[in-house]
DNA sequence: GGGATATTTCGGTGCCCGCCGAACCGACCG
DNA sequence: CGGTCGGTTCGGCGGGCACCGAAATATCCC
């Protein structure tokens, strides 16, 4: 479960000065000159040591404006090129490539080097849904739309995108919320799948029996950060979004995390779940 | 969802200096002189200005390694009071003083005065189980243990102690594998209650009909960490632990977070879920 | 009212860290 | 083999912030 930096390199945080000895006696060595740490040489029969998780130093990996917005643009689960990752920050190449490494080493993140390219993505869907109840509970900081492009962009995200492995956007609420009204999805106690559900699953195409991982969360939400209301996720949704693009029911606009609707798709979902053509065309064509 | 701090105050951070226009142009304000933000009067049809969460800000209130440990501390569930976190956290009085001020006025934390007491927790399940997320995937800080009493505490509390509104410890585990062995719980899709799951907790006293909270996940896990193995959580286990504080199945051990077992506790979990002797003592008596 | 206690405010200090530009290295391409 | 491009390293700069102690304020108890 614990975020494992093993993958890149046996350093982990090589410049973090020795956090914890300096913290003892709180800041300025004023008032305790010399240490000596009570030599008790006693043979416990409990463990010496205890673990606590280090909560600042993680979120301190988050804490910076760029670092988070590289975080969030990950989230779309693609893997990203250092130069792409300054362009969507606004920094510097060479700052980048700083951030980069501690998040490596952090184990947020993980590397793969092709060429004279860095590619970086997400560690994994932990990583991913770590990152995402954070942002679900962080607040909303508004920023002016800038140009026409700008704004066609985001109103085709707001209709369909990738959350990391799985769909997002309006239409993925609406495949939710219909399957919620079909009863393939209950919520008596969190989001689980009814026997219709499964069967349902199965018709579509995906085996039921434990897609994908095996220790995840096999089904959750994840809050839609356009609509404001949830969107199916985990190992299932990520099957159904995997499936939905092996059958060509969508496609990926070019390298964004952008998802179009195909005819077929479409088709699919209004047949399978009564979808209306309101919410599976893209917006104002 | 969002983390509301409309509760305590109008003013907002009050010392950040407006992080969005100072940063379109990155750092120093070398290149463009003169920002002129073409001005375009458009009447738009789609909303002018889109939201993203502001992770970095959020996460900014962890990152220190003085708050984290107050928001660990409070995960317990209980109110703590400024001079008790200061003394938790090893900082001065003042220090812990604007801390509190930062995270409650981040929505993290909820304030009540009383007399000249000023009484802190954690503003909710929800904030709760955001920390509970980061911190499950937060590198494990080891600390020494430092006298035989430390032991102790630690030892009485990887046995039984409370998580924000549920049980830890040993004993929450093995409840919950025990529930799981008595298929009481199932795993297919995520943690969810069978029929007789449900059956089971009307028979403890908890009615199912949604206890608590409305649009919370019911039934959920945390990842325990001193037995590294997951337990029940949610309100399901909020539930679960209010009821037996109701019936005197535990008790709290004064004003600390950890929980003892009662005899009649002790009877309860052997009878209805066969949990052993072992499990329900507490550490060498 | 007077003293003790909990908390807050206020300067002041020092350090950490994010940022950039310039130089450098390595890969790819013609 | 020279040009280009992606990435990295290295100083250096600047700002933000966590910290403390001391003084000020509020509350409670006697």
């Amino acid at each position: 479960m614990t975020v494992t930096p093993a993958l890149t390199s046996a350093q982990t945080t090589p410049t973090q000065t020795t956090p914890t000895a300096a913290r003892t006696t709180p800041a300025s060595g004023r008032t305790t000159p010399a240490p000596v740490p009570t030599p008790r040489v006693q043979t416990t029969p409990t463990p010496d040591s205890i673990s606590a998780p280090d909560l600042a130093s993680l979120a301190g990996l988050l804490a910076d404006r760029t670092r988070a917005s590289i975080c969030l643009a990950l989230l779309d689960g693609r893997a990203w090129t250092a130069t792409e990752l300054a362009q969507h920050a606004g920094v510097a190449r060479s700052t980048v490539t700083g951030h980069l490494h501690q998040l490596v080493a952090g184990g947020l993140l993980e590397e793969a080097r092709q060429g004279r390219h860095r590619y970086v993505r997400l560690s994994g869907p932990a990583t991913a849904e770590m990152i995402e109840s954070l942002a679900s509970h962080a607040p909303l900081r508004t920023t002016p739309v800038r140009s026409l492009r700008d704004a066609n962009r985001r109103r085709a995200l707001a209709h369909a995108r990738s959350c990391y492995d799985h769909l997002a956007g309006a239409v993925a609420v609406a495949i939710t919320d219909a399957m919620t009204e079909r009863a393939l999805l209950a919520w008596d106690y969190g989001p689980s799948l009814s026997e219709d559900g499964k069967a349902w699953l199965r018709d579509m195409g995906i085996d039921d029996h434990r897609p994908l991982g095996s220790c995840r969360a096999h089904i959750r939400t994840c809050l839609d950060w356009t609509e404001r209301r949830p969107h199916l996720a985990g190992a299932v949704g990520a099957a159904l979004f995997q499936r939905a693009l092996d059958a060509g029911w969508v496609t990926r606009r070019g390298t964004t995390r952008g998802v179009e609707l195909t005819d077929a798709g479409r088709a699919v979902f209004r047949t399978q779940l009564g979808l209306s053509d309101e919410v599976l065309s893209p917006p104002q064509g």
